[in-house]
DNA sequence: CTAGAATGTTTACGGTGCTCACATTAGCCC
DNA sequence: GGGCTAATGTGAGCACCGTAAACATTCTAG
């Protein structure tokens, strides 16, 4: 079903704007996200998106929802099933550099007071932080998921937002990963299960 | 010096500026603070400002580098020279508490894509990260100061941000400082006192 | 005292979010 | 099919915003 130009109705308006503001804010930043510039992008009226989205923000929080999935994607496309600290560690590291690929989305995620009644992205956010509690729990069994896994995302997420303001000196991509990598590995050393010597969390 | 109102000159536009702006920002949160409603509570034309700050980014910035100043102070206030796992967790708490407190300043601080180029800006989070590596340097004379501090602060920064967004739930103050402690002593103490594999600690 | 530098005002332009009345069309029931 | 209703897109318009340029006022140095 190809989509016809030259009608009066879109088709799929709903999901066009979305596109076309992930489009803007790739190409430009958040700053070039305006409902208006979706609209143009879209080749409607101003006021046409309007029928799908509240207002600006409930567009932005539907932008918002498609990166935590694919946030999710790029996790899982680290490692499918991790059950290993180095595993782990490895989807700590596609987590920044998720960030550090496309800031302005992650900002969009993250960075911004978020509106919390927004169905879609409470879903979202909540399959993340499932997502991650579980390899967590599989990596380390014996040890506090919970407080395990809260400290585990603080800590690369605090890295990804560091290193997206400048906070943080890291030239190339690699010293990123590295820097990651050894911050994530002390941390899980210390709350893993005891006995495990250094080098089996080596990468 | 009382402020004479009825003159054409205001005296100190700039420092009112940004004391409007950060009334603004508190009150009303992010989105109230442009530059015409600055310049309506400072009591002067919308133009006004450019005279002291090149475009709204400026002022922004201005703003922000004030966060970072009142942001060590309440670090500071948290223990004047800490140089003990304890009181350098005190600190990391009363970092996620300012956060917490003042979330739309937080957000100007560190969730907007920043002006790299404003000195005081740089000064401001330079004073930061020196005072963070100094008390790190100081509770843990033997360890990688560098490494620690680094991934104490993201630790921290982490937490914050995830509490500021809701993706933590913590009902009451007093959790969130428990929360925060726990994270962050379980980081000490892997990379604290001697004894522990040596070399293992460097990021 | 006076000239020029600083500072504040006015006006104006284009962009933005958003609303409302209106136009067009799709889908459903007969 | 034919027509009715709801869904969807349009257009004009409001209030606000950031910013620039020309102008007015005041401060200050010589």
């Amino acid at each position: 079903m190809r989509p016809s130009k030259a009608t009066y109705h879109h088709g799929d308006l709903r999901a066009a704007c979305v596109s076309a503001a992930m489009e803007l804010l790739e190409e430009s930043g958040e700053s070039a996200l305006s409902l208006r510039a979706v609209a143009r992008r879209a080749g409607v009226s101003p006021a046409a998106p309007y029928r799908h989205y509240a207002d600006r923000e409930a567009l932005v929080s539907a932008v918002a929802a498609l990166g935590y999935r694919e946030l999710a994607e790029r996790l899982v496309a680290a490692h499918p099933s991790p059950s290993t600290p180095e595993q782990l560690t490895s989807v700590a590291v596609a987590y920044v550099q998720f960030a550090l690929e496309r800031p302005a989305l992650f900002r969009i995620m993250f960075g911004e007071p978020c509106d919390r009644d927004n169905d879609e992205r409470i879903a979202a956010t909540a399959a993340v932080t499932l997502y991650l509690r579980e390899i967590v729990g599989r990596a380390f069994p014996e040890a506090d998921t919970e407080a395990m896994a809260t400290a585990t995302w603080a800590l690369v997420h605090g890295l990804a937002f560091l290193h997206l303001d400048g906070k943080l000196a890291a030239p190339t991509p690699s010293a990123v990963a590295e820097r990651v990598t050894a911050a994530i590995q002390v941390l899980l050393r210390t709350m893993g299960p005891p006995g495990l010597e250094p080098g089996t969390y080596r990468l």
